[in-house]
DNA sequence: TTGACGTGACGAATTCGTTCGCTACTATAA
DNA sequence: TTATAGTAGCGAACGAATTCGTCACGTCAA
C-alpha cells in the first residue's frame, strides 16, 4: 500500500486533483451539479481567470474522470464524479505518508495545537476518540 | 494572513516545497546535513534519477531559500533552511484550508477514523486535548 | 432569416517542476 | 605532472498544469 502510494506520486499520473480542480470541486460539492458560468462565477472569488480558462479545465477534468456531464440539459450540468469525503481522505493520507512519516498521530498533534479547533469541535473529536477506544 | 496566503498560493511563487524537495528535506531533517553524494544516493529509494539531476534540485532549492550550504566544507554540505515542524505545519495548514474548508476538526475526524493510529498515539493525543480544554 | 449572445470545443502559448548532457573544478593516485 | 574519479554549475529539453484567443454551434428576439 505505500509502495504504491509512492508510485502514483512519482508517475504523476491520474494521482490527485491540482489546486485549481480542488476548487471546482468544492464549487460542485457545496452547490451541487451546475452549468459552466455557475462554476466560472463562484471561482471568480480565488482566481481571475477567464470563462474559456474556466470551460477549458472543465473538459481537462471531464478526461481525467474527475466530472461527470449531463448532455441532455439545454445548458449542459456538471457534476462531481468523486465523493467528497473519499477525495479528501486520499489527500490527507497523502500528506500524512509524505510530510509526517505515515504517522497520523503526529499530523493530529499539530492539527490539534493550531488555532483552528473550537470547543465545540474539541468535543467532537473527544467522542470520536471514546467510540475508537471502545471498539478496540 | 488570509490574504495574503492566497496570494502566495495564486502567484505560485516561493511557496510549498514539491515532491521531490520535500523528500531532499526529509533526507536532510533525518540525517543532518549532508553532501550532494548523500543526498543523491538516499534519494534513490524513492527516485531513479541522476546524479546530475539531484545536484540541480539542490541548486534549485538553494535559489528557493530551502537549503543553506557550507561552502567551506571540502565536498560542500547542505542543510535545510527551514525547520521540519514549522514546515509541516504550514503544509497541513494548507491542507486544511484547501480540503477541509478550514475546519481542522473535520480532518481530525478523518486522521482519527484512518487505521494509521495505535493505542499508544490515542492516549497521546487524549492528553493534548485535555491540555487544550484546561487552558481554555 | 438575420443578428446578438451564451456555451463550449480546440489548439497555441506560457509557466513551473523535473530531467539530463556537457563542462569545469578539485583532489588523489600513479 | 598526468590520469582518474568525485563534485558542482549551466543551459536545454520535456511534460503537466494553466491560460487565453478563436471558432463553431445553439437559442432567442426582431
Amino acid at each position: 500500500m505505500d509502495a504504491e502510494g509512492f508510485l502514483v506520486v512519482a508517475r504523476h499520473a491520474s494521482s490527485q486533483p491540482t489546486e485549481v480542480e480542488l476548487q471546482i470541486l468544492r464549487i460542485l460539492w457545496n452547490d451541487g451539479p451546475s452549468i459552466a458560468r455557475h462554476i466560472h462565477d463562484s471561482l471568480q472569488a480565488f482566481k481571475q481567470t477567464t470563462y474559456s480558462t474556466t470551460v477549458k479545465m472543465l473538459s481537462v477534468m471531464m478526461e481525467k474522470g474527475l466530472l461527470k456531464r449531463d448532455d441532455d440539459a439545454k445548458p449542459q450540468v456538471y457534476r462531481a464524479a468523486v465523493p467528497q469525503q473519499r477525495t479528501q481522505k486520499q489527500m490527507l493520507s497523502d500528506l500524512i505518508d509524505k510530510v509526517y512519516d505515515g504517522s497520523a498521530a503526529a499530523l493530529m498533534l499539530h492539527a490539534l495545537s493550531s488555532k483552528k479547533a473550537t470547543t465545540e469541535e474539541l468535543r467532537e473529536i473527544r467522542d470520536m476518540l471514546d467510540q475508537l477506544e471502545e471498539g478496540a
